[in-house]
DNA sequence: TTGTAGGCGTTATCAG
DNA sequence: CTGATAACGCCTACAA
C-alpha cells in the first residue's frame, strides 16, 4: 500500500507538507500542492484513517446500536441520527444487538477498542458493567428508547407515561370501559412507563381496578398473540385492547383475525408505533406514533454536545411527545357499551 | 487512557508480555499471567484497537453498505450477514446510502479509510469510479441485491428473472391474460431481470404484446401508486399486476383501494417481497419472497472466501431462488375471464 | 514557504 | 520463559 512518504517522494517534497496539502493545515505553494496532489492521483494513494486516529485520537464516527434492526421502529429512528451525524461532519455506523445482552457487549466492546468518538445505545434492558464501566471511562453515551436504571448517562426517550395516559383516555372517551392492556419486556423502562400512563388514566375515570387487566406481552409478536388471548378470556370480557408495542399489536391483530373477530366491531384494537403502511391495509389501525426521527436526531445531538464539552450541563432524560393517529381500529366502544 | 505500558509497569513484567498474555500467543507462566490480569483490572485498561489495526493490518471488521434501511428486505438481509460474521469472528458494521450515491461514495471512502477487511455492498445503481477504484486496489467487495454492470466483483443476487417468470405464470394459470408489470427504477439490474421474466412468461404463453403494460414505478412508494393508476386507464384494462417490489407494491395497493376498488375482486395484485405482517392485515397479498437471510449469509461467505484467498475462484454471480407465496391476492383472474 | 523528528499504542522480531 | 526494540502511517511541534 502507499503511503504518504510515497507521495512525497514522487513529489520531491517532505511527508509533512503531503499532510498539509491533503488536511489544508497550512500553507504551501501552489506550485508544490499540484506536485503533491498530482503524485496522489499518480499512485492511488488512499489516506489510512486509522494511523490518523491513532495520531489524533479521534475517529469523527460515531456508533449507534439498536436493539432490532427488523423492527421499523428503530430504523425510522437511524435517520435521524445519520441527518444529525452528517451535518456535524460524523460517519455513522450501526450495529444490531438483538436485544441480546451479549451481543450489546460484544458490540460496545469492538466499537470502543475502535475509539469512536461517542455512542448512541438503544439498550436491550437492565444495568451491566460494560455499561457502568463505559460510564465511568467517561465515554460519550447517551441511551435511546430506553432509560437503564442505576446508569448515569443521558437518556432520549419517549414521554411514554403521557402517551399511554392520552392514548387510553382515547379509548376511554369512546365508550370503552374495559380496557386491556398488552404490556412489554418487564426489564425495560418504556413497558412500566407505559403501563402507568395507562393505569393512571383508568383511575383517573374512575374505572374500577382490575390487574388482570395488564398482561404482558414481552415485546414479541408471540407474545401479542397469548396475551390478546388471554385478556379476550376475560370476564366480563374487555371491549378493547391496547398493544405496548408494534411487535404485539400484530400479534394480537393475528389472535383476534384468528378467532374470527373484526377490528374494531367485535374488539378495539389501539396500538402503539405507527406502520409506514398502515393506510393501505385493513384494518387501519389507530396507533400512538412516535417522534422517530427527532428521537434520532435529538440524541445525536445530546451526543454531540457532551463530546464537545464532557461537563456540559445535558438533562438527565429528554423527553419528546408522542403523536395519537387516529384511524378505524377504536371506534365500536361507544356503540356496543351501556354509556 | 491506559496503556500496555502501564500495565506493564504495574505487574513488573516488559509490554510485550502483557501483549502476549492478552492475545494468548505465546506461553507465559501463571504468575506473570496473573500479575498481568490483576493490572489490567486494576487500571481498567481497555486495549485500543486502532493501534492494533494499524500494527496488524487488520481489523477483523466487516462493512455492510445497503440502499435503504426503511426497507424490511434489506433489515431481514442484515441478519443473515451478521450471524456469517460473527460465525467468522468478525465484527459487522452497517452503513446506509439511502440510495444515494454520494453517500454511498462518502461511507465507502471512510470504510475503507478504517481499513475494514472488506465490504458488502448493495449498490445504489450504476458504476462509478469510487467503485472501479475499490476493485483496482484489490478491496474485497461483494455486491448485493443489485449488480452493476462494468465493475468486476462477485454478486449475490436473487433469480430475478426466474422469479418474476414463474410469478407472472401464477397469474396466467389463475386465468389472467391481460397483466401490468410495475417496474422499478430503470438503472437497476434487479429492474430489468424482473422485466425479462415477466415479459418472457407472456411470451411463452402466447399471450399477445403490449409494451403499454410495463410501466415504471422508479422502485418508490409513490411511482407504485402512479403506476397503478396508468395501468388501469389502460383500455383494454388489465386484470392482474404485478408489482416489482415492496414498496412499489404498497404503493399500488394505496392506489387501488384509493379509487375504491377490491382485491382480488376488482383487481389482483401480485407483490415481490414478502411481509412479516402479510397474513394479519388485508388483502393477504400473494408475493415472490426472497430468501433474504440467505442472501446476506452467501454474501457474507463469498466475501469471506475472497479474503481468505483474493485467487479463489467465486462465481461472477451466484444467485438465489424466490418462492413464490400464495395468499388471496390473485385469485379472481380465472373467475371473470373467458378460459 | 518547507523540512526534521518524535511519538500515538500495539505487535513482532530478535535476542537472552 | 521473558525483554528490548523497531515499525505500522500519520500528524505536529519545532526549526529553518
Amino acid at each position: 500500500l502507499v503511503t504518504t512518504r510515497d507521495v512525497a517522494r514522487l513529489a520531491g517534497v517532505s511527508s509533512s507538507t503531503v499532510s498539509h496539502v491533503l488536511n489544508g493545515t497550512r500553507f504551501v505553494s501552489d506550485d508544490v500542492r499540484r506536485r503533491v496532489l498530482g503524485a496522489v492521483q499518480n499512485l492511488g494513494y488512499e489516506p489510512n484513517g486509522v494511523a490518523r486516529s491513532l495520531k489524533v485520537n479521534r475517529s469523527m464516527t460515531i456508533g449507534l446500536i439498536i436493539s432490532d434492526i427488523g423492527n421499523p421502529f428503530f430504523t425510522a429512528i437511524v435517520r435521524g441520527v445519520e441527518d444529525a451525524a452528517q451535518a456535524n461532519g460524523y460517519v455513522l455506523v450501526l450495529c444490531n444487538s438483538n436485544e441480546d445482552h451479549v451481543r450489546e457487549a460484544m458490540h460496545l466492546r469492538a466499537l470502543r477498542a475502535k475509539r469512536l468518538d461517542g455512542l448512541i445505545l438503544a439498550p436491550a434492558g437492565e444495568a451491566h458493567d460494560y455499561l457502568r464501566d463505559t460510564v465511568r471511562a467517561h465515554f460519550p453515551l447517551v441511551f435511546l428508547n430506553r432509560d437503564v436504571a442505576g446508569i448515569d448517562a443521558p437518556a432520549v426517550l419517549l414521554d411514554n407515561e403521557t402517551a399511554a395516559f392520552e392514548a387510553t383516555n382515547h379509548l376511554l372517551s369512546l365508550g370503552h370501559r374495559r380496557i386491556g392492556m398488552i404490556g412489554g419486556r418487564p426489564l425495560a423502562s418504556t413497558s412500566s412507563e407505559r403501563a402507568r400512563g395507562y393505569g393512571r388514566a383508568l383511575r383517573e375515570a374512575g374505572v374500577p381496578a382490575d390487574e388482570r387487566l395488564l398482561v404482558s406481552g414481552g415485546s414479541e409478536v408471540e407474545g401479542g398473540c397469548a396475551a390478546a388471548l388471554a385478556l379476550r378470556a376475560l370476564e366480563p370480557r374487555p371491549t378493547a385492547i391496547f398493544a405496548g408495542n408494534n411487535q404485539m399489536t400484530i400479534g394480537a391483530l393475528g389472535a383476534i383475525q384468528a378467532r374470527g373477530l373484526r377490528v374494531p366491531e367485535d374488539l378495539a384494537l389501539l396500538g402503539f408505533d405507527d406502520f409506514a403502511w398502515a393506510d393501505v391495509f385493513r384494518p387501519r389501525l389507530s396507533t400512538v406514533a412516535q417522534p422517530t426521527y427527532e428521537l434520532g436526531s435529538t440524541s445525536a445531538n445530546v451526543l454531540f454536545k457532551i463530546m464537545a464539552d464532557p461537563t456540559a450541563e445535558v438533562p438527565r432524560r429528554t423527553l419528546l411527545p408522542g403523536r395519537l393517529v387516529i384511524r378505524d381500529s377504536c371506534g365500536a366502544g361507544s356503540r356496543r357499551l351501556p354509556a
